[in-house]
DNA sequence: AATTTAGGCAACCGCCTTCCT
DNA sequence: CAGGAAGGCGGTTGCCTAAAT
């Protein structure tokens, strides 16, 4: 309601900035002890000087056992953020659920990094130096160049999505809606957390219904289509997904233990990372260029390419 | 070698929702 | 039921690093 955030607190004594890994220790050791709950009790026990936001906020995005810290998103995980993102919005701690190891900020900063990158593609190529563009990212693999080749593109999609989708689709080409990560085996109920607030972002998620292009944000469906490619702005509709895929690679939950079970193939943290779908990290030398031909053939949007 | 640009990420801000008294 | 407190969430900003020029 009417409270203004950090008014009940003296903001000046509240610390601010980089966590210390001394205050992390200390955040750590009230987590074993008390769970991850009543964050502004840290701050009245006289534990640190940080407000208790900004104690959940650390927990959850970078102390938290289960995470994929300093691990690009796979291809696979773009892709369901990008189809979650297109069926939910900017739900980032709902898409998130969908993501083993990723929080919401994870998604969020992905997601905005992508805006900034396809912003940046759609003004250069409304400019004058399309030509400048192709000379920058003459490097287009060949699995890239089928999918265009072939007539394949869409043209809502960015060069490593299309790359992504054909490269699944060949793959498994028959995948399940996808699911939100449940607690199943792998992850204990909430309430082994102490009974925190149920609010948890682990609570039922509807299952998603089937998605579709057609929801796309009204910016994205601005955008013209290639020449003999516009039945595939609905061929996406029947994208399905393999929960199981999802949840396969969720690491057991034990919260002190240093919690993830590595995934096979590849130590955390590392990069170049395989998951167990045989999928690489979305590295640089896959789909770090985009196929400029596929801009080549629109026009700036009458409204979004200006800036 | 210096500068610029872009990507990636951590953390803060403020609004909203839910819980508690 | 009302109001305050706490937590959740999305938007945004700023810093750091690597790549490009």
């Amino acid at each position: 309601m009417g409270r203004k955030d950090g008014a009940s607190t003296s903001a000046a004594s509240l610390r601010k900035g980089p966590w210390m890994a001394e205050e992390d220790e200390v955040l750590i050791e009230y987590v074993k002890k008390y769970g991850p709950r009543d964050w502004s009790s840290i701050r009245s026990k006289g534990l640190l000087p940080r407000s208790g936001k900004s104690c959940r906020l650390r927990w959850v995005n970078k102390l938290k056992p289960d995470l994929k810290t300093g691990c690009k998103f796979s291809a696979e995980e773009e892709r369901i953020v990008i189809e979650l993102q297109a069926q939910f919005g900017n739900k980032w701690a709902r898409i998130a659920t969908y993501l083993p190891g990723r929080t919401d900020n994870d998604v969020k900063n992905f997601w905005s990094t992508r805006q900034k990158r396809l912003a940046r593609l759609l003004q250069a190529q409304s400019g004058p130096n399309s030509e400048d563009l192709h000379r920058k990212c003459p490097s287009l693999h060949h699995e890239q160049r089928i999918v265009f080749e072939q007539g394949n593109a869409n043209p809502l999609m960015t060069c490593e999505e299309q790359y992504s989708s054909h490269f699944e689709s060949r793959q498994s080409p028959a995948r399940g809606p996808l699911e939100p990560l449940s607690y199943g085996s792998a992850l204990p109920p909430p309430d082994s957390w102490g009974g925190g607030s149920e609010r948890n972002p682990w609570g039922p998620i509807d299952p998603p219904p089937h998605f579709s292009y057609l929801q796309l944000p009204q910016a994205l469906l601005d955008l013209p289509l290639l020449p003999e490619t516009h039945h595939l702005a609905t061929d996406f509709d029947g994208v399905d997904f393999d929960p199981e895929s999802l949840a396969h690679d969720v690491p057991e939950f034990d919260l002190f233990s240093d919690g993830l079970a590595a995934p096979p193939g590849g130590g955390g943290g590392g990069g170049g990372q395989e998951f167990d779908d045989g999928m690489p990290a979305a590295a640089d030398g896959l789909f770090g260029d985009f196929p400029v031909e596929m801009l080549d053939g629109l026009d700036p949007p009458a409204s979004s390419s200006q800036s």
